[in-house]
DNA sequence: TCAAAATGTGTCTATTCCACACAATTAAAT
DNA sequence: ATTTAATTGTGTGGAATAGACACATTTTGA
């Protein structure tokens, strides 16, 4: 029961760009390769589609391989198509974004891999087309924290201000005033006080919050001005 | 040279999504299938990727032969790969998001394919997977129209603000104040004066407006304000 | 007990948002 | 010619918000 008798397939990949934060710089999970092809050289982590496998369950199996987590916020950011992209045959390859807590995962799944978390302003080439899947996806990281949640997925559970304005500095990779920021995050009612203070810090203990996930989806169009009364 | 023997090859297609707006609704161009599989269906236009073929190569080729347009506004939507979304064969199909100005296109080609204008209102249910990218593509439009010039490539070049009111408000299927909206799209600053004049309105003739893309570009992060200066 | 570092909260001004009102233009009807 | 109906362009004022900036509080260690 073949229908299309005379069409090209070709093989089809995954590759994840992963996110992390170790509460002063943005960092990428890169692989430095000790395998064939292109042996040596820095890559994304990435892997083909199995037969029977749907693609975002390529992706997760591929995440999961690498950093033994199974519950990462994984989006989809889009097919890297170009004929010659992989010189050695045709792949297609669908990219996915990946944010996660970078001190939540198996570091021996990570050695395993030969991993590295690798600050952003480090980051070395890639193969392939890599670096122009690692641009689209810090693109597409600065366009939506702003807008959406994701980038309290790059934190743990309960966070305190200061750090979460840190996070964003580091995103957009420039200073936010303390207070304007402080009562910026507080007016939109997104952040539940956990009743804790981070008793780490040397000097005044900060308070702790978490995310009102749930009225977030609420006001997931809460940013775009055109329309009246579609605000906070 | 094959570095990768034990992997599996797939099929790859690539559908589009194509929206117009008739200057009171939005409109989709459909296909009413008289070819197998799932003949007399209607679906999205689409077909297989070629061997030598980019992708964005083949959806600019696939709408090229429905509209006879070159140069259609067209952006990746996504890769849609769950395992048995084909039921003939396992097909990867990567959606495309067209906007075209609907009174612009080659009608005997789109006759030729058996294609017709829907009303987004009146949409049949359509083969596969292909409701679900139409409703990724309805909620990207209504993402991005209120932040990016992609809104204007459904109007003509020149445009008077009333019309553009009436597509903001098919797109986003609301009513809006005249007087706010026309002062909040005039302060962008990105609207020229083309110095003419809607002649063919029945009453008052309003002032015809053409896009400042160069602006626009510039102004691509004004939305957000979670970062100071970034604005207007 | 004091100094240093970090956190929480407040104030003022300029700007923007938005509900709402009025004046001007055009063609068709009288 | 005048009126009428439909549509377009522009204005106003109060409420909310953004952003520059100041001060008080908490904690540890000298």
């Amino acid at each position: 029961m073949n229908r299309y008798p005379n069409q090209t397939r070709i093989l089809v990949a995954t590759d994840c760009i992963i996110f992390g934060f170790d509460g002063e710089e943005l960092k990428l999970l890169l692989i430095k390769r000790h395998f064939e092809p292109e042996i040596g050289k820095w890559s994304l982590m990435g892997g083909f589609l199995k037969e029977e496998e749907d693609l975002e369950a390529g992706a997760k199996r591929i995440l999961n391989d690498l950093t033994g987590l199974s519950n990462i916020y994984v989006e989809q950011l889009g097919a890297f198509g170009k004929v010659d992209r992989d010189p050695a045959e045709r792949t297609l390859s669908v990219a996915f974004f990946a944010l996660i807590n970078i001190h939540d995962h198996d570091q021996e799944a990570v050695r395993a891999h030969n991993a590295h978390w690798i600050s952003l302003k480090n980051k070395p080439a890639l193969i392939f087309d890599h670096d122009d899947m690692v641009s689209l996806a810090l693109e597409h990281l600065r366009y939506n924290a702003a807008l959406h949640p994701i980038g309290f997925e790059l934190l743990p559970e309960a966070f305190t201000i200061p750090q979460l304005q840190k996070l964003y500095e580091a995103i957009y990779d420039m200073q936010l005033d303390r207070r304007n920021f402080s009562r910026k995050i507080l007016s939109t009612g997104l952040l539940i006080d956990t009743g804790s203070k981070n008793m780490s810090a040397p000097t005044k203990k900060a308070i702790m919050y978490c995310l009102d996930k749930e009225k977030y989806q609420r006001k997931f169009y809460a940013f775009w001005n055109f329309m009246p009364g579609q605000g906070k």
